[in-house]
DNA sequence: ACACAAATGGACTCGCGGGTCCAGAATGCC
DNA sequence: GGCATTCTGGACCCGCGAGTCCATTTGTGT
């Protein structure tokens, strides 16, 4: 693994974990044989233990840091400018317009979690960890707009971006359940107005 | 399955979902099998194929509806009444009730959906079913409240109840995630927020 | 050109788990 | 009590899918 890697081979595990990403998607972990992916990807069961030698378990993981990367980049750059009103409802947008593109309802790392939690918890650790390092944004932005004075000072960062992620995550769940768009758009608003209700004397009423 | 059932037949076919519905909640669908859920019955693999010939899918569903009603009757009676604005707390304070004394994190409705929509997705609808009369429950409740004149005249029950229900789930994948009935109280704290911000002209401002 | 490492294919093992079968024990019905 | 039906135990079958092995090909450095 340590060992080295021609480009050959990059270009090989890169393809093993992108369509490995997709069929994790669409079918589960559980839903998902090595069997199928390798029939997706014209490669060999000996392929994936070789880029992979902690087997399904290490690529899982794989998996989880390409799609964590590939939703936090969907949402940049207003990811890190999460201090001003305006960045809020831009970054409302460019969620939507992610997951409405996507080739699957859902979120890639929320349903993987949920699946491991039960299963791998070392695994489903790992994805906590991703998924609170996203959160960490939501929070850092509500922390800076709590120090310009866009929010009273009795708001409370930690829990305004917990509802405020909490509600992403179950328009996501419902998004999936429903195969549309529309729970996670209604999500979304409701946490912006509960953020906004929280908005501070230097907030400009519009 | 049509034939008769005798107590002591239904009474083991209870014993089997409820283990059934516990193991699953605590490992998932995948991580459960049939064996595991014999070893803590003390029954063997005919019985459950002779109370569910379906076999495994079909003592899914059971699972699925046992668990429906008990979380149902768990937000009961505030889950009839939610026309009020107090009802509307008193169901809070209810659901947090109930998952904070649930013997493992995690709403036992959805994270079943979220698991079959991948691979059985007949089952999944059901539970989809199951997940959309819920959400009625909460919509009834604010369609109340706008005919009344406790909601403005232009909040729509259905967006509202969407976004409320949402909420609530996210909390539940978080709380499932983080092993804390914080997330869930932040959610719905937010969401009743977003809530009140669609008051109507009849509501009584405290 | 040669040697060595990495990349690939595919056959193989093996345990787990869903599902089947049948014989015997318990129970309800008259 | 006797008959029918239901209930129960456990042995068995079988396929699927994770993981292993080795032989072959492709590439890379000197």
């Amino acid at each position: 693994m340590a060992t080295t890697l021609t480009p050959k081979g990059a270009a090989t595990r890169g393809r093993i974990v992108e369509a490995a990403a997709d069929l994790v998607l669409a079918r589960g972990v559980g839903g998902t044989s090595l069997d199928d992916i390798c029939a997706g990807t014209s490669t060999s069961k000996s392929q994936v233990f070789h880029y992979f030698p902690g087997g399904k378990s290490e690529l899982v993981s794989a998996i989880a840091s390409f799609q964590s990367e590939r939703v936090l980049d969907a949402q940049r750059p207003f990811l890190d400018e999460l201090d001003r009103w305006e960045t809020w409802q831009g970054w409302r947008d460019a969620v939507i317009a992610h997951y409405r593109s996507q080739p699957h309802w859902g979120c890639p790392i929320g349903a993987l979690t949920t699946e491991l939690i039960g299963s791998e918890p070392a695994r489903a650790a790992e994805l906590a960890a991703h998924m609170d390092r996203w959160r960490g944004y939501l929070e850092v932005g509500l922390r800076r707009m709590l120090a310009s004075g866009l929010l009273a000072d009795d708001a409370d960062p930690h829990t305004l971006a917990l509802s405020t992620f909490a509600a992403l995550h179950g328009g996501l769940v419902l998004t999936q359940m429903m195969e549309s768009i529309e729970p996670l758009e209604a999500a979304l608003d409701g946490a912006l107005t509960a953020l906004r209700a929280a908005a501070g004397p230097r907030t400009q009423l519009s």
